[in-house]
DNA sequence: CGCATGGTTCGATCCTCGTCGAAGCATTCT
DNA sequence: AGAATGCTTCGACGAGGATCGAACCATGCG
């Protein structure tokens, strides 16, 4: 009837619970064997195979074979960004959820979103290394400028484009509304800051916490 | 099983073709009418008001009621980022689209949209109109220009305004993006072009099929 | 080799939800 | 008031798809 991509597939997609789950338990950015994604979505397995099969159809996901294990996880930044937008909406639409839990705090301060830092955090950051002019912004697209360039080689940071994947990227935020760093150089921060041990991954959540002191060096290299 | 946001329920609305199709239809940021709408998603009234009902429930749509018309439009600019978050991602994923079969290619070339006419012919004599000073665009609202009314009247075409209908309002065209003109005007010259048989509807479908005559008449007196 | 474990496929069941015709409201025009 | 138009609700039907148990592959381990 229409022409055009065929937004009502994907959307179907993510409009099923199990599948929804199994995607936002993804957001975390480890890929997940089957029987973990079974767990999350709360299905059996069999349930779970059938929906990580069209799920690999609509191309969300991607499939990486080990022995006898077989870890899905999603297949790009541009999908974690969908599921983003989607979470935003539904936040906002949303029954005014009974006063956020301290979960979800934590998960508004600083979260991981696929591979790179998410929350008012990362917005805050975003916003100073603009301000610093170490990246630019023309119009909706984000650049490394020179000096940025140095500034992170300085930090032992890679910034080199490589692949497909731009170094960076604006994706939008859902719980502050505006935009924060991804691409292969919001990537990188993030693994940084975690090997630096500035801040763990919770478990079973896609909160980021930060220490004390992590959270001084985070703010001294990065929020300055 | 996940708490949160119930992103499932929100993308499961976007799930369905004919609601797909018509917050598609809305993403021009123009409102559109229940039977509007279901002409678009290619569905009956009854099944058009109940989707449009489902997706105000999801907080997706919002409603202005002007007399007896009814004004269904998104319910914000999170809700188009969300879509077109989407669209990105059908995009990237379904790069293999279905070969157009000929009457979507005459339905992309003319069409009825309610009552005027749509596609590229209507298009592209909106923007002639524009060009001419016939009609006047401020800030996305069109309007009749004192020459335009002239010229109409000259061609038969009745511009007086009556009732509440707007004479002239911009309808986004989903086959070329841009926006056509709909109105009273819009639904005159229609009329015209088949009264004139210039043109005759197809049966069973939208498209509109101008004769090798009707097309050099209309071209000389809306495009030239 | 068996045997255990992780995953997928098959078959049958069940139920939600999309669909439309007909009828019912609501508003406006004559 | 009566007719016409725009839209919603009701009722019934049908199809798609989500689900699970059981059986079936595949890999790794002793």
């Amino acid at each position: 009837m229409r022409e055009g991509p065929d937004i009502a597939r994907i959307a179907s997609l993510v409009g099923d619970p199990a599948r929804a789950n199994m995607l936002n338990a993804l957001m975390g950015g480890t890929a997940l064997t089957a029987s973990e994604l079974a767990l999350e979505a709360g299905v059996s397995l069999p349930t779970a195979s059938s929906h990580l099969s069209k799920l690999m159809d609509g191309g969300l996901l991607t499939l990486a074979s080990q022995g006898r294990h077989r870890y899905y996880g999603l297949a790009g930044a541009q999908v974690a960004g969908m599921i983003e937008a989607i979470i935003g909406v539904a936040e906002a639409v949303g029954p005014k959820r009974v006063r956020p839990g301290p979960r979800d705090a934590a998960m508004r301060v600083a979260r991981v979103c696929y591979d790179h830092l998410a929350g008012e955090q990362a917005v805050a950051m975003l916003d100073r290394l603009l301000d610093r002019k170490l990246l630019l912004r023309d119009d909706n697209q984000i650049r490394l400028s020179p000096s940025g360039a140095s500034h992170f080689s300085a930090l032992g940071i890679e910034t080199a484009a490589k692949a497909r994947r731009p170094v960076c990227r604006a994706c939008l935020d859902w719980s502050v509304r505006r935009s924060h760093l991804a691409g292969t150089l919001g990537a990188a921060i993030l693994d940084k800051i975690i090997a630096e041990k500035w801040a763990r991954r919770e478990k079973d959540s896609r909160a980021v916490a930060f220490s004390p002191k992590g959270r001084q060096e985070f703010e001294r290299v990065f929020l300055a």
